[in-house]
RNA sequence: GUGCCUAUGGUUCAAUGGUAGAACUCCGCUCUGUGGCAGCGGCGACACGGGUUCGAUCCCCGUUAGGCACCCCA
């Protein structure tokens, strides 16, 4: 087998997190455990592989992500699965399975892991990705959980420095309310028919409500004109985005009203919403939003999937995306460099001997780093530099023979010899 | 799925129709008894396939991969 052969790159889509990356990553678990304890999230993980019916139902047959975006595949036994596309379906689909009904309820859950859209690659989209999720399901359907999802993704991106966060809101009503606003944009926009572009054309026929989305400058102007669905929403959808609105002001979200947002799943009603961030240009010149995440009320997804009616809302961050936006904002998020011990031994008695001392301090709870493969003083000393390690720990056979040990300041260099049995704690002074 | 751009060591960049240089990194030596500096040395690359040519890393075509945008979304 020749080795020019294999491919040895990451297939398209998916990248690696190497080792220098991953303090970042841990940053980014750590707040979203935290966050999560603070408004009572418990963790949930479902399987990367689902049946494809459920998403077929739960997402829509008619998404993009139903329609050309899942990797299926079937079985030995003829089963046909998929890996999994987004997560709500998934927590759905366990909450009615597991009768999470019975627990007291709202449920609040939440997870992050692994999802997989066959898309084109692109800033911030991988085929592979991570996703963060929060969902309240069950229980009342009070405005409130969707303040209470919002707050704690706020929260997860301010635990993260992030500055400039802003929440684009809105509300597409109900099933009854929006085929109503539909009806009325497509007359709207078949009066402009002539100012739009090709793809607005399309959307006119496919999915009315993406119209809204489109960033041609034509279509912009057009847009500025169209109905907005906030004026069509029907007396409930009024209510309760009118007390979502009040929740937000109370707890001062930093919220915009935006008729522009319509989600492209099928599951979602009433209120939708998007996180962005604001980032500056390399050159300082100009700001882009980065939109980091999103989400929304989905009670129609128990019904879809043939549960009995239940209110749930929730959301989800894309973990690369957030990974991008904290080295976009240049956001510093290394800890504080702990004292570290790197051990020295030079020959193979001292070796022996510093195997036994390391482990030694890991009885006490210190770790200590080395580089004892290599042979010279110099060259252990200069990895010890390398680790960045506060003081280095000298064995030499003079030392071995002596039962004492070296301990170096490895800023200053000034040395002390002191005995074998004692270094462990003559190190805990010192930290 | 569509369009534009790109492809040279691990990284960032050069040069060239006669097969490649540097900087940083890595490894080693100066230096089995004291690191950071310095000096010296070493490993290591033209994405793949085809075409034009005496000869292609360079020109052309294709494939693949990457970037960006559209579509859509996280």
């Amino acid at each position: 087998m020749s080795k020019k052969n294999i491919n040895l790159s990451s297939v398209k889509g998916t990248h690696d997190i190497l080792p220098h990356e991953q303090f970042v990553w841990e940053k980014l678990r750590k707040g979203i455990r935290h966050v999560a304890e603070i408004y009572s999230f418990s963790r949930i993980d479902t399987p990367i592989l689902e049946n494809l019916d459920l998403f077929q139902r739960g997402v829509g047959e008619a998404t993009d992500i139903v329609e050309k975006q899942m990797y299926t595949l079937t079985t030995k036994g003829g089963d046909k699965l998929v890996l999994r596309p987004e997560g709500t379906s998934a927590i759905a689909r366990a909450y009615i399975q597991h009768g999470l009904s019975h627990m007291s309820q709202p449920l609040k859950v939440y997870y992050d892991g692994p999802f997989f859209r066959y898309e084109q690659p692109q800033a911030g989209r991988y085929r592979q990705f991570n996703q963060v999720g929060f969902e309240i399901i069950g229980g009342e359907n009070d405005p409130i959980y969707d303040v209470q999802v919002m707050i704690t993704a706020l929260r997860l991106l301010e635990s993260l420095k992030f500055k400039n966060i802003s929440i684009h809101l809105n509300s597409i009503g109900c099933k009854a309310c929006r085929a109503i606003y539909k009806k009325k944009l497509l007359n709207y926009y078949k009066n402009n028919k002539k100012e739009i572009c090709k793809d607005c054309n399309r959307r006119m026929l496919d999915n009315p409500l993406r119209l809204l989305d489109c960033k041609d400058e034509h279509c912009e102007a057009v847009k500025k004109e169209a109905p907005s669905i906030i004026d069509d929403l029907c007396t409930p959808c009024r209510k309760h985005f009118k007390e979502v609105l009040e929740y937000a002001e109370e707890l001062k979200l930093p919220y915009q009203i935006d008729p522009f947002i319509v989600r492209g799943l099928d599951y979602y009603n009433r209120t939708v919403f998007e996180f962005f961030v604001e980032i500056e240009s390399a050159d300082g010149e100009k700001t882009t939003s980065l939109a980091l995440g999103g989400g929304g009320r989905y009670d129609y997804l128990f019904e879809i999937l043939g549960h009995r009616n239940t209110p749930a809302i929730g959301m989800a961050f894309g973990m690369e995306r957030i990974v991008e936006a904290i080295k976009a904002c240049n956001i510093n998020l290394l800890p504080r460099q702990k004292n570290k011990i790197f051990l020295i031994a030079i020959g193979i008695e001292a070796k022996k001997k510093g195997l036994s001392l390391i482990e030694e301090f890991a009885g006490s709870g210190i770790n200590v780093s080395e580089s004892i493969g290599k042979n010279s003083l110099g060259a252990q000393l200069k990895a010890s530099d390398k680790e960045g390690a506060s003081w280095a720990l000298i064995l030499g056979q003079k030392e071995v023979f002596k039962e004492s040990v070296i301990i170096r300041d490895l800023k200053t260099g000034v040395q002390e010899t002191v005995l074998l049995k004692k270094v462990v704690a003559e190190i805990k002074k010192r930290l």
